[in-house]
DNA sequence: GTTTACCTTAAGTTTACCTAAAAGTCGCAT
DNA sequence: ATGCGACTTTTAGGTAAACTTAAGGTAAAC
């Protein structure tokens, strides 16, 4: 579960970063709305918080640029302005959610939670496809009566696939949603842990295999 | 949009359902808990507005009783109580959003609004021309029940060409697009590479053809 | 009839991809 | 602290798929 932090607060906004990844989000920060307004279209986010208050441009302009161009992240909004007015204008801007400083944490990772839920409960918690399935729970990979646990990184590369098993990945689409937009993983390591899943795959006795398309990327594919 | 309020105080449902339909809602509007269990699972609301204080009971089971139904419509819940900790519950049992009454009609209308936003049309990322589509996910050309994979460089050939089914495309413009400015590429290989298109275009049987005019260039036809 | 652009196929070549194995990290328990 | 084990990242060499080139054939234009 990956989160955006936009906060020209340097001290808040690491703080939250760190207050999200304590409970095992990953969490991006950064300081600037324009950055943020990159980071949101390019990073692949579950969630983004999103201060109001920013010098050169404000948050509302930030979420109604997001939702022009399509971008349906949900996010919430943070402010020091809690008159209805502004509540409204955030909401109607493209926000799914406002909370005004100061908060308390528990409420601002309840309705992280109550944002981030519905993706994953579509997804229960056992997906599956073919002949396998992936159990959201306890991180394990299981065909028939074999089952394997897997690593955390295996783990969402193979969670992502599962969620569209015909969609072709490429290398950049996985890297930025499993090591995030500023990390610099070569292609090489998507490589290896295909690798690491193929042989997990093998292991288990599935007929799902991990088929790659030269230059453009990796897809799941079930052979009865 | 249709929206379900359930609330056991009658006058206050009554005047939320009639702001509704002020506002161009379609609303239900019941007084009990459980009828709000009924309707909410046999009705296929856009979004419930759900009073947490009600006898019998409460806001907190009947949205928590909802998800264990894989019900995954929107959640508002409205309460008197405003203290954090019922409002993290409250998010917690399944709730989208919380709000504290008395509020004003302006900003329950606008957290409706953020709510029933997401109703998320999923993009078909097809191109189509004639009997053909081009699916842009996999890659992937069908024609009818057939469909053949396409490597990286069809693929981008043709999804220029299916761009502008019309156009012709000079092969100088083919191989600027697909092959960069400054690459030393001979005309040879466009007419290789739609060679290969032809190849495939024949394999799943369509009534679409590469048709080339000499001296000029390629462009796609449709001879039904 | 000659020219020349275009088509096709098959052979060559590159380079993206694969994998094993080593090196590096991190967390955890002693 | 220290060492162990599991996970992650890097390295490096082999392989084969996709791309490129070449060459002979076909058909359109003049």
């Amino acid at each position: 579960m990956k989160i955006l932090v936009v906060d020209d607060e340097v001290k808040l906004a690491d703080a939250i970063g760190e207050l999200l990844i304590r409970n095992k989000y990953m969490a991006d920060v950064v300081y600037e709305a324009q950055d943020g307004l990159y980071y949101a279209e390019h990073g692949d986010y579950d969630c983004i918080i999103l201060d109001v208050m920013m010098p050169q441009m404000d948050g509302f302009e930030v979420a109604e640029r997001l939702r022009k161009n399509k971008c349906s992240v949900p996010i919430l909004m943070l402010t020091a302005k809690d008159d209805i007015a502004s509540r409204v204008k955030g909401l109607d801007c493209g926000a799914d959610d406002y909370l005004a400083k100061p908060f308390a944490v528990e409420e601002l990772l309840a309705r992280v939670r109550a944002l981030t839920r519905r993706k994953t409960e579509i997804v229960s918690d056992v997906l599956t496809y073919g002949d396998i399935s992936l159990n959201t729970n306890n991180y394990t990979l299981s065909s028939g009566t074999k089952s394997v646990p897997l690593g955390a990184k295996e783990y969402e590369i193979l969670h992502m696939m599962l969620n569209n098993p015909t969609q072709v990945f490429s290398k950049d689409v996985i890297i930025s949603r499993v090591w995030g937009l500023d990390s610099d993983i070569t292609e090489n390591n998507v490589e290896a842990y295909m690798s690491f899943l193929r042989k997990k795959l093998f292991f288990v006795g599935s007929k799902v295999s991990i088929s790659s398309k030269r230059l453009l990327g990796y897809h799941l594919e079930y052979n009865q």
